[in-house]
DNA sequence: CTGTTAGCGCGTTCAG
DNA sequence: CTGAACGCGCTAACAG
């Protein structure tokens, strides 16, 4: 059998709960007899075992992060799997453990928040699907388990009470039109995706920077894909004359941009002095395409480090209000897709 | 405090170890009293606790995987990112949680292997990782922990005992340089890349094709990218003659074949009919880049699914011998960067 | 088939 | 400051 503390303890020639404590820095111990528990349990290479640790304890030391299903597909993947590896970044300087799972188990059909957390496999929960029903959403709140919902925003009578870290999708719409309206264009495409509600408000947010300059909206000029590159690149395809028509295109997710990108080449059409675009995520991915695509980034950094500081909190206890929502900012990055590059003076707000 | 399984034994009017055997499928229950037992801990949403039943048990239902930490560097992620999909999901189906660490804490300095064993959070463990130490390596056969080194091969005294699954990168290599020579290409440039054990197997390969086929194997022909994009495109941008003297190229990642194709093709050279390349992994990613590249295919399914398959056989005792190296062969896939699709007909072994 | 009892290895009173 | 004793919630003999 394993090392246990009782060995460590007789090897000491102490108790078994000295052992303990000098394990975990109470201060109830003699530096002397920390010192030579520490160096015999240390040579020895112990290690207190988590499993008797959590059951008296009722911590693990490990973080469940909930991730959408669709994170398996490729296309859609990126952008989630950059938030994940800011989360691991993180939770590794609290030296947490993340079990990464689905909604549920696809072959049992086990709900996996519900089991990890009655189960008392985790300590908290880091939630980032589109939509949690309201029966787990109680769950949650009954259980009062350290949790927060991120980067998807939702909103009902069910999530007030719980903590969520999202991204202003809103905000960003209207940042990538923006842009691109200061650009000089005036007919501005948009393609969009269906599916997650980030669409809808990216949509808004578009929407809301053509009034705030006085264009019209035009129904006409919005499309919507379904994520994918191919996506994409078919949209131009299948409405050339549509995309011929516009002299911007304000794309909703970075793969489908590189998608449009590839097509409008494909068709002979020079990006961005032919047509401009913005493209939606910043994934690294879109460094290997040219022009380099100019695109409204996720505060992936950002959302995962608040999240993480507001878990710790609650964990911590230093944190009792429960329900806070906390909007983060996207922000633009201007590269060459947009042709910001090429035209001396921006037009500016008051030439509008 | 939460449900146990006494307050279940309360409810159902009968003891507490006859609640653990009905929520275990023992066979020494009645229908009925499992029945009445399932039935209310089913109401109340019970389940048992994980780390009581750990303590017991020594078994945790979770696996841990040691990923490298140039994981997290997005251009070398896309492979690994692959494969570790595949676990997920193979896991997924056994009902095991997954525990992903990197070989060592990078801000305390701990050995994740060590101390997820040694505080028993994990039951297994899969290592992906071109080397692991001796040390690792002895406390690993030590412990005699179900483990499998899964992806990058390992040899020497300390791997003896250790089960490994790999794929078989010599023959890799010399199935991506074979396809070009039976293309008719003799002057082969070899785009590989340093640091892995792997690279060299993949270079080895290709060496050994050209001598089967009677090529002279010229040194001046082979250059060593760091796996990035960016270095494949330089690589072809700094050396623009040696590009130009050959009919093609074999590069170890598809991530660098990328690059050398958009960099080709900004020179101005067409693929596959001015030069023809092939990669290596076959990651998704590569469907977005025209012409569709070529591959040798990284077999991720087969690799992951056998290195489960051995370690829940390992876990059930149904396996006692340890120290099986499986060798899994890769294969070409072959798309249109080759120019395959092009010749008529290939030339084959006889007309060399 | 079921109940009783004893640990699993640790944290934590409670005495001293 | 340290030790003895108990309990965390469950599994696994051991009786019956």
């Amino acid at each position: 059998m394993a090392l246990t503390t009782k060995d460590i303890a007789r090897l000491a020639g102490v108790s078994q709960s000295t052992v303990s404590r000098s394990l975990n820095n109470s201060p109830l111990i003699s530096d002397e007899t920390r010192g030579r528990v520490l160096r015999i349990a240390e040579e020895l290479g112990f290690e207190l075992n988590a499993n008797a640790r959590g059951l008296s304890t009722n911590r693990t030391n490990t973080i469940g992060v909930i991730y959408p299903d669709d994170y398996l597909d490729h296309d859609v993947s990126l952008y989630l799997g950059s938030l994940l590896t800011q989360l691991r970044k993180i939770l590794e300087q609290w030296d947490l453990d993340l079990i990464v799972a689905f909604k549920e188990n696809r072959k049992t059909g086990v709900d996996s928040i519900k089991r990890l957390v009655m189960r008392k496999k985790v300590d908290a929960l880091i939630i980032v699907q589109s939509h949690t029903d309201e029966r787990t959403l109680e769950f949650l709140k009954k259980t009062n388990i350290p949790c927060v919902l991120l980067h998807f925003y939702q909103s009902s009578k069910a999530t007030e009470g719980i903590d969520q870290v999202y991204a202003d999708h809103v905000a960003g719409g209207y940042l990538g039109c923006e842009h691109l309206i200061k650009l000089g264009h005036r007919r501005i495409l948009c393609v969009s995706a269906e599916g997650e509600e980030e669409y809808e408000q990216r949509r808004c947010g578009y929407r809301a920077a053509l009034e705030r300059y006085g264009i019209a909206y035009d129904p006409a000029l919005m499309l919507n894909g379904d994520r994918t590159f191919q996506s994409g690149y078919d949209l131009v395809m299948d409405h050339e004359a549509l995309f011929d028509s516009v002299t911007a295109v304000f794309v909703h997710t970075d793969i489908m941009a590189l998608g449009v990108m590839e097509a409008l080449k494909a068709r002979g059409r020079r990006i961005p002095e032919d047509i401009a675009v913005v493209g939606y995520d910043d994934v690294e991915l879109s460094a290997y395409f040219q022009p380099h695509l100019t695109t409204v980034h996720q505060p992936r950094e950002e959302l995962a480090a608040v999240a993480c500081q507001h878990l710790m909190e609650l964990l911590s206890s230093k944190r009792t209000v429960r329900g806070e929502q906390i909007k983060i900012q996207p922000s633009l990055v201007v590269r060459q897709s947009c042709g910001a590059h090429l035209v001396s003076t921006m037009v500016h707000d008051t030439d509008l």
